[in-house]
RNA sequence: GGGUGGAUUCCCGAGUGGCCAAAGGGGACAGACUGUAAAUCUGCUGCAAAUUGCUUCGGUGGUUCGAAUCCACCUCCACCCA
């Protein structure tokens, strides 16, 4: 199967400029593509995730990747797909956050080192801000606005849902931001190609209608699905925010947890856009129903958790989910430990434990949980919000304390 | 620059001197039912030493016994005119 049947198959292709002309290139890895990335935190998330596996997947196949981070976009800010304003984060947060995403992404895409040698498809990563940054206004939009008409840009979806909201200047630009980093890199490296999330379609034709104009030379541009659930919302977002890769505000356990847990209708979904799993096997799986459907969620969880954290914290992220849900006690799992400080006489009542094991954010909501019967201890349900314990209890193997069905802390010493 | 309408708790949105920690809805969380799913029903949703106290309604100052509510100035946003 050719890498293009394959990501069709997937459901991962959305929007293609010209389906034919991609689909020879990137089958023969004739293609120089790129995809952006805006460091607009200090983490890559799910959404990231998918397009490093789509360039994987093409790399796999001979295709040289890019991958851009947006050291300049970001000081600007996408006004893609949101109802507001983004806040301005200031040079050093985007600095900071650039050197996250090159460490992340390292471990996922193999980068060459630009020496002659090597072989086309090692990737290669850059930073607008190297041409963004030092413009020249004047010049700037001399040589490159003149080629946009504002006419046409605000007829794109992305402007358009603005329009009620309001729209400022500066992000107007973003889109002539990025039509222009895909100049530079056809320039500069020949990138032919650029892939991105649904959501960037406005903003990638933009950069092919610029070096048509200003080259007169064909570039191409494809996005790939977003991951929707069921109900049409953004898929890696918890009411704590983004799903992140980094396992310091991710922890494995969560992260498994998070797939775990997707709805029904979202497995199979999830097991093609996002796993290497062959196709043959997701297929089967297509006709599993009701309770089987668990099996499927776990096989999903898995393997996503080994693609991002590894094999060994993907185990260990299962044999505690298996152990703590089938009501057995695990030696995996996700920890606290108490200090002296946090007794009184001797003691803590179970209000402070849950807030100091992180289960609740507030004493208010420690009480709220106990009195609605949602906390256990050591499989036991606590209904005294006065119940204390003395520092003995904590020794050892400690305490489990759960809170609802599916948060589980063991506190020790 | 001129005019008009706005800013309320996680979000939407009521409230226009005390009965307001602030209606209603959504979301989130917990319970029942289940399959760690969905749907449904119930509870709950500022903080705390908890029948009470404290902090909150864009910001600062003021009027008042008492302000989310009235006044002044400021900041930000939308719309109309230039």
């Amino acid at each position: 199967m050719t890498v293009f049947d394959e990501l069709k198959e997937r459901g991962l292709l959305a929007q293609l400029t010209d389906e034919e002309e991609i689909k020879e290139m990137i089958n023969n890895g004739k293609a120089v593509f790129y995809i952006g990335f805006d460091p607009t935190a200090d983490s890559l998330h799910v959404g990231h995730f998918m397009a490093l596996c789509l360039m994987k997947r093409l790399q796999m196949a001979g295709n040289k990747p890019i991958a851009l981070i947006g050291g300049g976009t970001a000081m600007i800010g996408d006004p893609s797909g949101r109802s507001d304003l983004r806040t301005m984060m200031t040079t050093e947060m985007i600095d900071h956050n650039c050197e996250c995403f090159k460490k992340q992404m390292s471990r996922f895409i193999q980068f060459g080192d630009g020496g002659k040698e090597e072989e086309h498809s090692r990737a290669i990563m850059v930073n607008n801000a190297d041409w963004l940054r030092n413009l020249n206004y004047i010049e700037f939009i001399r040589d490159i606005g003149v080629h946009f008409s504002v006419n046409r840009m605000l007829t794109a979806e992305c402007y358009k849902q603005r329009m009620e909201k309001g729209l400022s200047f500066l992000e107007f630009n973003y889109m002539i931001m990025q039509s222009y980093d895909f100049l530079q890199l056809y320039e500069k490296y020949g990138c032919n190609m650029q892939f991105g999330g649904d959501d960037q379609w406005s903003n990638m034709l933009g950069g092919t209608e610029l070096i048509r104009r200003k080259l007169g030379k064909d570039a191409y541009a494809m996005t790939i699905t977003l991951l929707l659930n069921s109900e049409g919302k953004k898929m890696g977002k918890t009411q704590k925010g983004a799903v992140w890769l980094d396992p310091e505000k991710t922890s494995p356990y969560e992260f498994y947890q998070y797939w775990r847990n997707v709805a029904d209708a979202d497995v199979v979904k999830c097991l093609k856009m996002l796993t290497f799993l062959p196709l043959e096997q997701i297929r089967e799986m297509e006709n599993w129903e009701g309770s089987q459907l668990n099996q499927a969620k776990e096989i999903l969880a898995y393997e996503l958790t080994q693609l991002v954290h590894g094999t060994e914290e993907a185990d260990r992220a299962q044999e505690s989910a298996r152990a703590l849900f089938a009501g057995g006690n695990a030696a995996e799992m996700p920890t606290c430990k108490l200090t002296e400080e946090d007794f009184r006489d001797g003691e803590i009542d179970i209000l402070g434990v849950l807030v100091k094991a992180g289960l609740t954010a507030s004493r208010s909501e420690a009480r709220r949980a106990v009195e609605q019967g949602g906390v256990t201890v050591d499989n036991e349900k606590v209904s005294d919000i006065k119940t204390s314990y003395g520092q003995e209890c904590f020794s050892g193997e400690g305490i489990v304390v759960k809170r609802g069905k599916k948060n589980f802390k063991r506190v020790v010493m």
